[in-house]
RNA sequence: GAUUCCGUAGCUCAGCCGGUAGAGCAUAACACUUUUAAUGUUGGGGUCCUGGGUUCGAGUCCCAGCGGGAUCACCA
């Protein structure tokens, strides 16, 4: 074992069991009573500095710079770093200065956890700091932590940077990147900010199944796995909208989850095999409902989590204030392409394609075609957030049939940053309609879609029994999260995003 | 899945035309009682991702594998 351990390792183990010959545990039980943040005490001494003449503070250690008798260290906290001031003559009893010659000095190593209380003062060069009075050892670190440095402009030198080992080992990316651990706070900011405005609104935050017998409510290829007692199959939920409709069958009005779903496909910086949506539905409106509420729900996430609706994503400001723009999906085809495709057949549509050099194939229908105009001619170009409205039917297995618009149907998607954000339609709520969807889907399956959905005969029972007019919404959180907090990939805003096995 | 780039000390990275492995920080020892990328002096630390091949000789060239990044395809 100990031929594995690198130089550094083996050191802090031999630090450690003197720490124990001494007489001190590394790994105290005692809770450590801390009455400051490092954060409280920088912002609260210059302005009541009587109040900090007994702190007590616990954090990791960062850096330390020991001159003989005196040393300085800057600690670390949940909310920031603090530097403390350790005097030999003032922690030690006197006569003994083993304590600080021993422990401290020798003994101790960036990464500890450590306790202390003191005085808080102002240092010659003017940084606040704690002068110590007692120190305890709380966590003994025995392995070493990348060192990152910032010098008096703000460079930072030699940052941990390497995604393979950030991802793998989160735990020390959050201890060595502040900027990281901010993106985590602001992302449950923005779930937070979602839960409370759908509260405010009386809808209701439930749980359905993420095991389910049929995988439904998405176009996509689920995960599969056995239940031993049942000896069945059973799928991860690739999304909970059948779910969710069955509530509003059930009389509620309104219904959200936030969900982790997934889905067996390819891996990239906008896809991970398990992602996490909010769906939500509403009955008794509809998607142009849908959209003002969503509108302003998303305005309000941006002010909350930057501090104002145009937020800063790599080149681009966005901006989310009221209203968006809204586009049916033929506008914003003709907007980019200059082509009305509004009234052509599927025969038009393919050449049409052909000449934009958009990327099709034979098998696609008409569906498909203006789909893959869009996605590549218009959505990669929509930066700001747009409401794209009133889609092909084909795409559309869930959604009603517009209410004047033949071949289309009550739908939109806001896209943001060239990428869609959000789905929504007003829902179908005729049995026998959907009955018919569900038929086509199970015709495009046989033929090798394996993406098609499957017909779910409980959840057509429940709309049987009659489901009001709703509308019905989901929103990645991941992709949102992405662009509030201006991350390149999605393995930024996921604690542990997916990784293969290390070697 | 395809293409392409990358993998060297705890971390960040050099390493030329193939010739006995380098730097900064970290670490160890000593010095230093207001430093802050602390400083000074002296040390230690390597399965050069793995396995083959070419060669007198491979971190370096070739092949395969593993892992990661980027782009593309599928998808949200």
């Amino acid at each position: 074992m100990s031929q594995n351990l690198s130089e550094q390792e083996q050191i802090r183990r031999e630090s450690l069991l003197a720490i124990r010959n001494m007489g001190i545990d590394p790994y105290p039980a005692a809770a450590f009573p801390v009455t400051h943040t490092s954060k409280a005490i920088l912002e609260g001494f210059p302005i009541h500095p009587d109040d900090y003449t007994e702190v007590s503070f616990a954090g990791r250690i960062m850096s330390r710079r020991i001159m003989g008798k005196a040393a300085f260290t800057v600690l670390q906290d949940a909310v920031g770093k603090i530097q403390i001031y350790v005097r030999g003559e003032d922690i030690c009893p006197p006569g003994d200065l083993s304590l600080y010659d021993e422990l401290f000095k020798k003994h101790l190593d960036i990464g500890d956890i450590i306790g202390v209380t003191g005085y808080v003062f102002t240092t010659k060069t003017g940084e606040t700091s704690i002068h110590v009075k007692t120190l305890t050892l709380l966590s003994k670190s025995l392995r070493p932590l990348p060192i990152v440095k910032t010098d008096a402009e703000g460079n930072v030198h030699d940052a941990f940077t390497d995604p393979e080992l950030r991802y793998r080992m989160r735990y020390v990316d959050l201890i060595v990147n502040p900027q990281v651990r901010e993106v985590f706070i602001k992302r449950s900011r923005i779930v937070n900010t979602m839960r409370s405005f759908m509260n405010t609104f009386g809808f209701l935050e439930v749980e359905t199944p993420i095991l389910q017998p049929l995988y439904g409510g998405a176009a996509a290829r689920p995960f599969k796995t056995h239940h031993n007692a049942l000896e069945m199959t059973l799928y991860m939920r690739i999304a909970n909208e059948l779910y969710l409709k069955r509530l509003i069958v059930g009389g509620y009005d309104g219904v959200y989850e936030f969900s982790k779903d997934f889905r067996n496909e390819g891996m990239d910086r906008f896809h991970n095999p398990e992602f996490t949506q909010v769906e939500l539905y509403v009955a008794y409106k509809d998607y142009q409902w849908m959209m003002d509420f969503v509108e302003e729900m998303i305005e309000r996430v941006a002010v909350e989590v930057t501090g104002s609706t145009e937020v800063q994503v790599g080149e681009h400001i966005i901006s989310f204030k009221r209203p968006w723009k809204r586009f049916t999906m033929f506008e914003a085809i003709e907007h980019f392409t200059g082509i009305d495709i509004s009234a052509m057949d599927e025969q038009q549509l393919f050449k049409t394609a052909r000449e934009l050099r958009v990327h099709v194939d034979a098998t696609m229908g008409k569906g498909k075609l203006i789909d893959e105009i869009f996605g590549e001619k218009c959505e990669p170009y929509l930066i700001q957030p747009t409401f794209i409205t009133d889609y092909p039917v084909e795409m559309s297995p869930l959604a009603k049939k517009h209410r004047s618009k033949d071949g289309l149907v009550e739908r939109f998607e806001a896209i943001c940053n060239g990428k869609e954000i959000m789905n929504s339609f007003s829902e179908l709520n005729d049995p026998i309609d959907q009955r018919h969807r569900f038929e086509a889907q199970l015709e495009l399956g046989k033929r090798g879609d394996e993406e098609a959905m499957q017909l779910d005969e409980d959840f057509l029972r429940a709309l049987e029994y009659g489901m009001p007019p709703t509308a019905g919404i989901g929103i990645g959180i991941d992709r949102l999260s992405m662009i509030m907090t201006n991350q390149h990939a999605i393995q930024d805003v996921l604690l542990f995003p997916h990784m293969r096995p290390e070697g």
